[in-house]
RNA sequence: GGUCGGUUGGCCGAGUGGUCAGGCAGCGGUCUGCAAAACCGCGUACGGCGGUUCGAAUCCGCCACCGACCUCCA
């Protein structure tokens, strides 16, 4: 099989994945921040990470997967003034700061489940380590990369980029970058507009803050990230993912913190996934055009003309390349519903073919090239039209046109199995259907259509065709076969 | 303005210097009492202008447009 491909942000090439430990693989990927209702920016980077931590378990690799809740009082630009988005609602509402942070977390995970994304390993909080925050600042104090200011702490870039190469992940020049932000903060307490805080003092009407050996206050946003990937996956880790966006400066710092802090890079792989547009816009709550996933599932935002599943929204996700822009829009929604049903159905009508004495597909050749896809740094629409190409096949076999052998037969189930399934984690919606407890509603179609079987043996097409059309108002789907037929309900 | 990325057929979306992406929609056919599904066939697309080449959508240059990041904060 061939080698396992990823694209590394910070050498701007593809490379083969080759994990520190044999065997192991570390990965860290920048999670949500929980003061609002999960959206859909939030699925591309949960829905190819998921991918990434399915496909290397599928490898055999041991993976930890980490994935952080930053819950610790930070700050939104989006029509916001800079007042802690987390406070100014625990006030306005009056709630604990906690328990807004608990709700959107819990929405979070259930919007990530119903995505059939996989729990990480570790779903660290930023709030919940503290602690180590702390140490790290005092680390950064310490080897003379940070300094104190007025209660708070400032990582020193200019220093740090003085013998190492600040803006290399990004592929910023420092010189740029100060002729940027030279002439909009002049007055602030940094010694540089380049400079990030690690720690900030916090004012009076600041909620959450915590005591340190500066002043009470609370951790710089890059620093939780350090911290909890130092604490879960060491010192070097493997892969570190994120969206576009945290490009610069968060990645950027990142990399600073960690090697003023250990002497080495931290990471070995970035990887980012592109961002997500609406009708070609950038999703933005001034635009009116930002959807939160409930919204999506339930086809309640005006801009949707009807509900779309999450399994729809993965496939239609994976359907791009990660490191692709994608556009969502009714169209295209439309047509990933249609195609992943297509697909499903395929998988299902696997179940019931019969074998023959002879193949006349090449079941090996269509596996090889499904693997040399992903391998190619997940290059899941390519994967997904070789899958299709496969759904070709197993039509046609299903109407007597091609034949497959047990043999032959069993890898295709597998194969189907391990992609569809496993790696890419689609499920069937009609699978849970059939086990539910409507079986009762079942065997009263059932009987229905049996009636119609009678009705088509007399050619009491009358009868035939108000049975099949009344059952269609209602939402069933009925197509008839040498056998019988077969229904399904729509939604 | 700076840096980086993008511009592919009706829609979405891959990809390669010279044969095919794939999905959805559309058209024609097979099958069917009719339909649905499935299968077969059909579209000669690659932002614009130059250049390199026997040959470029794929390489180079310029231009246009779109997007991300570039103060604070997360």
């Amino acid at each position: 099989m061939s080698d396992f491909i990823i694209y590394n942000t910070l050498s701007r090439s593809k490379e083969i994945f080759k994990p520190l430990n044999p065997g192991h693989v570390g990965m860290y990927v920048c999670g949500p921040t929980v003061y609002g209702d999960a959206h859909l920016g939030h699925s591309r980077p949960a829905i190819t990470f998921d991918l990434l931590f399915r496909y290397l378990r599928h490898l055999g690799y041991k993976v930890r997967y980490i994935r952080n809740i930053t819950d610790v009082g930070h700050l939104v630009n989006d029509a916001d003034e800079g007042e802690d988005k987390i406070a100014k609602k625990a006030k306005v509402e009056e709630l604990e700061p906690m328990e807004i942070v608990q709700f959107y977390t819990n929405n979070y995970r259930r919007n990530m489940s119903q995505l059939n994304i996989l729990p990480p390993s570790i779903e660290p909080t930023a709030s919940g380590h503290i602690l180590e925050q702390i140490e790290a600042v005092q680390k950064l104090i310490d080897s003379g990369f940070a300094y104190v200011v007025n209660g708070s702490v400032y990582f020193d870039v200019e220093k740090f980029a003085s013998g190492n190469d600040y803006g290399k992940l990004s592929g910023r020049k420092i010189e740029d970058l100060y002729s940027n932000t030279r002439e909009l903060d002049a007055q602030t307490e940094k010694k540089s507009g380049l400079d990030f805080a690690v720690w900030k003092n916090a004012s009076a009407e600041h909620i959450m803050k915590w005591k340190s050996p500066w002043g009470e206050g609370f951790p710089g946003w890059h620093l939780e990230c350090t911290a909890m990937s130092t604490k879960y996956l060491g010192e070097s880790f493997d892969i570190h993912g994120g969206g576009l966006d945290l490009l610069f400066p968060h990645h950027e710092a990142e990399i600073a913190q960690g090697k003023a802090c250990f002497g080495h890079d931290p990471v070995h792989y970035w990887m980012h996934n592109n961002l997500i547009t609406i009708n070609g816009q950038k999703m933005g709550k001034s635009l009116g055009n930002f959807i939160t996933l409930d919204e999506l599932f339930s086809g309640t935002h005006p801009l949707l003309e009807k509900a779309y599943s999450p399994i729809t929204i993965r496939f239609f996700i994976l359907q791009a390349h990660y490191r692709s822009p994608l556009d969502f829009s009714n169209e295209a929604l439309q047509a990933a519903e249609k195609g992943l049903e297509r697909l499903l159905k395929a998988v299902e009508l696997l179940e019931k073919i019969q074998p023959s004495g002879h193949s006349t597909i090449d079941v090996n050749g269509l596996k090889e090239k499904c693997y040399s896809a992903i391998n190619d740094d997940l290059n899941t629409p390519v994967l997904i039209a070789h899958l299709f190409d496969g759904v070709k096949l197993i039509n046609s076999v299903n109407d007597g046109k091609e034949t497959v052998d047990t043999e032959a037969l069993l890898k295709l189930k597998k194969l189907y199995h391990d992609f569809t399934f496993d790696i890419l984690g689609f499920k069937t919606g009609i699978a849970a259907q059939a086990g539910s407890n409507e079986s009762v509603l079942g065997e009263v179609v059932d009987l229905l259509l049996n009636f119609r079987i009678d009705a088509k043996k007399n050619k009491d097409w009358a009868t035939s065709d108000k049975i099949r059309n009344s059952l269609t108002e209602l939402g069933f789907e009925i197509k008839d076969t040498k056998e019988g037929f077969t229904w399904e309900l729509k939604k």
